[in-house]
DNA sequence: AGCACGCCGACT
DNA sequence: GTCGGCGTGCTC
């Protein structure tokens, strides 16, 4: 083997490093290397600038444009083996390129913490746990009180061995008290084949069995379904089947969620019928522990990943199916950083892979719809609730001129008090959480604003205090209006806590759980009370659309979402989306086959056309309704766009930056794609910072990439961007 | 992003 | 007389 930096030829290494700039940095080969012995893809140590950083090989070529004796020489190898492929590698530079977003930045989203800081890509061997004979002897009812370490128990015992404890992270309380009363005890093992599944298959109806051949079908190509099916019609069902012949065929299966919290019901439900290693991934994990699920899917040792947006770049050892559930829901999109949609991102990386693609909702994307439309996307259609249970009713609830006690109209109080009084659960949404979004003085109109944003302050009666929902700045409540010193200041609005307050005396014998960002602080909190509700445990659930993702709850017959007005008419063109798919994802959420959900939209809109189209003729005659509307306005799915964002301490710096690029853009906007703005965000000023964006829009994707390629290379100069902080987001979903 | 270098204000 | 403010420039 020829030893290269003695050779004749020189080599030098090409490594991508995670810092803001969009290029590679050229490195002489460490004194010992081997050629031919390091294959791109693995993890580099090298010195930079002062001090030394981890990288990733790209490439080993046999010049460098850089002046070589300016050129330092790697410190380390730290992979044996790549830990990033080719196409990972491919798809990963797509995603710089798609995103406009440094290559080294975008491998370092891809990377867990752990081998970003050069941490060795080694599966440590880990603990799991069998039952004692303590355990073994326990009869399930004597944890009856108890139902997470009863749902722990009964996995043991329906699993028989042993459990690792990467397995078990969804249950870390329940194993704890289970270990400390002696029923379970641990035993060290090398990563075990964590195996209780019973394989055992629902019988599919008629619909779920085309949906389930035609994607099984797929497997080993790429091609995209679309899997449109109300709650309860049997989405899982189907993308069990398809997981299981994906493993028939030894491939891999990643799944995706919006949201944390959905993670551990799917999870035991996978873990109950695959036997095949399931690992989990998301942001609430460990350091040590997401290094061992990464690995383990990127080894192959584990065949199915469930996580949330942060799992999306895991690389697949046998990549086989990627799953995306509730694919309408904008969780997806990230939006800091590297600011990707984990949905449209898997479309690309399914073709990248060559394997299908899976989107799976009730309430499909306009954007999906519109692919379907296009025939890009494959709709699978599954239109029957299984059991035979009945579609909830959705009625509005014309509240103009109403008697209202703290939001709550006496119609809606007399409904929440029958199905209180038959023993059935309510269900209340509120997307305002504190105690009143204003608080005002009835003397001289003083109302309470951020100092550092262009918001008002929060009232958050019971830690009597102010708050910003923007910057998080807060202030204690005082007993006078600062502006005129007398006692005249008032609450106005509704905000969870209010309404809390309201409900609590008004039905004083019954059970309230709120749920909202400020009572789901504590970690595992919103299990515990998701779990409190599931059991009965709760009448009157009240939340923000926290609420709203996924959760069931069958003894939940009354819905009321009390302020949809303020969705009705918002500059976001895509609130009225958002709430269309909210009032349809809620109605799932109540009710079963014997007990069917109602479902109350409380308005002063009662002929609104969004509202008369979606309860009279449903969720798809509104999305074709909205589609109808969007091309009209030349809007996304019709037109693609990218939105620069500007923001300094000062109100000029950003529109002279913004000003200076509209002008640069105009320079080399051959294509004629639109410009809009300078303008503000529609917050302008937040935490200190004054903020405005330019949008860009065009009616051909490419155009406007090309448009974008040409400018950013020259933005780094433009003097105008040093006194600011700006960003650019490719498919902006959100134009704040 | 870090981190140094580099010129102008209030302090041991 | 200095400590330190963050503007500017560079990183193979």
């Amino acid at each position: 083997m020829a030893n290269c930096s003695a050779a004749a030829e020189r080599c030098f290494f090409q490594v991508a490093i995670a810092i803001p700039l969009d290029r590679l940095f050229d490195y002489l080969p460490p004194s010992d290397y081997l050629a031919e012995t390091v294959k791109p893809g693995v993890r580099v140590l090298v010195p930079f600038g002062k001090g030394r950083k981890v990288g990733l090989l790209m490439a080993i070529c046999s010049d460098s444009a850089v002046d070589n004796t300016r050129l330092k020489a790697v410190e380390q190898i730290l992979d044996d083996e790549p830990i990033l492929s080719g196409p990972d590698i491919c798809f990963l530079q797509w995603i710089s390129h798609y995103y406009h977003y440094p290559l080294g930045e975008v491998l370092a989203n891809a990377l867990p913490t752990a081998l970003r800081q050069g941490k060795p890509a080694r599966l440590d061997s880990q603990t799991s746990y069998v039952l004692s004979e303590l355990g073994s002897v326990t009869p399930m009812e004597q944890l009856k009180r108890a139902p997470k370490q009863q749902a722990l128990l009964n996995l043991f015992h329906n699993h028989g061995g042993a459990i690792s404890s990467t397995a078990l992270s969804a249950f870390k309380p329940a194993l704890q008290t289970l270990l400390a009363k002696g029923f379970l005890q641990p035993i060290s093992t090398v990563p075990i084949n964590d195996n209780p599944g019973t394989g055992t298959h629902l019988i599919a109806n008629p619909e779920q069995q085309i949906a389930i051949n035609t994607i099984s079908a797929a497997l080993g190509h790429f091609s995209v379904f679309l899997l449109e099916g109300v709650t309860g019609s049997g989405k899982t069902e189907v993308y069990m089947q398809v997981i299981s012949a994906a493993l028939a065929k030894g491939l891999q299966v990643l799944v995706l969620l919006p949201e944390i919290s959905l993670t551990p019901q799917l999870e035991l439900r996978f873990r109950q019928r695959f036997s095949a290693p399931i690992v989990t991934f998301h942001s609430k994990l460990s350091d040590k522990q997401r290094l061992g699920a990464w690995l383990s899917i990127q080894r192959g040792t584990a065949n199915i990943m469930l996580g949330t947006r942060s799992a999306f770049f895991t690389p697949l050892a046998k990549p086989g199916l990627i799953i995306l559930d509730e694919e309408h829901d904008t969780s997806f999109k990230q939006q800091e950083g590297l600011r990707f949609s984990a949905r449209d991102a898997a479309i690309a990386r399914g073709k990248h892979l060559g394997i299908p693609v899976l989107l799976g909702s009730a309430t499909p994307s306009l954007e999906s719809l519109f692919n379907v439309g296009r025939q890009r996307y494959q709709l699978l259609p599954l239109s029957t609730r299984a059991g035979n249970a009945s579609e909830p009713v959705l009625q509005l609830l014309d509240i103009r001129n109403k008697k209202m006690q703290s939001g709550l109209s006496e119609q809606l109080l007399a409904l929440i008090q029958d199905t209180l009084a038959q023993n059935q659960q309510v269900l209340l949404f509120i997307n305002r959480r504190g105690y009143a979004p204003v608080q005002i003085c009835h003397g001289c109109g003083w109302v309470a604003r951020c100092r550092y944003c262009d918001a008002n302050m929060v009232i958050h009666a019971a830690e009597r205090r102010l708050r910003c929902h923007h910057c998080g700045s807060e202030q204690p409540l005082t007993p006078l209006c600062p502006a005129c010193n007398t006692g005249e200041l008032q609450a106005l609005g509704m905000g969870t806590e209010r309404i809390e307050q309201t409900l609590t005396q008004v039905f004083a014998d019954k059970k309230l759980v709120r749920l909202d960002k400020d009572t789901t602080k504590r970690k595992g909190a919103l299990e515990d009370y998701l779990q409190c509700i599931r059991d009965g445990d709760a009448d009157i659930i009240l939340g923000t659309q926290m609420l709203a993702k996924g959760h069931h709850f069958p003894n939940v017959t009354l819905v009321a979402i009390l302020d949809i007005d303020s969705s009705l008419f918002s500059i976001d063109y895509r609130a009225e989306e958002k709430l269309a798919q909210l009032i349809i994802q809620v109605a799932g959420r109540a009710g079963r086959a014997d007990m069917p959900g109602r479902v109350i939209l409380q308005t002063r809109h009662p002929q609104h056309p969004l509202l008369l189209t979606l309860l009279n003729r449903g969720y798809r005659a509104y999305a074709q309704a909205a589609l109808a509307e969007r091309i009209q306005a030349q809007l996304p799915p019709y037109t693609h766009q990218a939105l620069f964002r500007a923001e300094a301490n000062n109100i000029t710096a950003p529109q002279l930056f913004l000003t200076a690029l509209s002008g640069l853009i105009n320079r080399h906007n051959s294509q004629g794609i639109s410009v809009f703005g300078p303008v503000s965000a529609p917050m302008a000023r937040r935490a200190g910072q004054f903020r405005f964006q330019l949008l860009l829009q065009s009616r051909s994707r490419k155009d406007l990439h090309q448009v974008l390629d040409q400018i950013l290379a020259g933005l780094g100069e433009l003097k105008e961007a040093r006194s600011i902080k700006w960003s650019l987001d490719v498919d902006p979903v959100d134009l704040y």
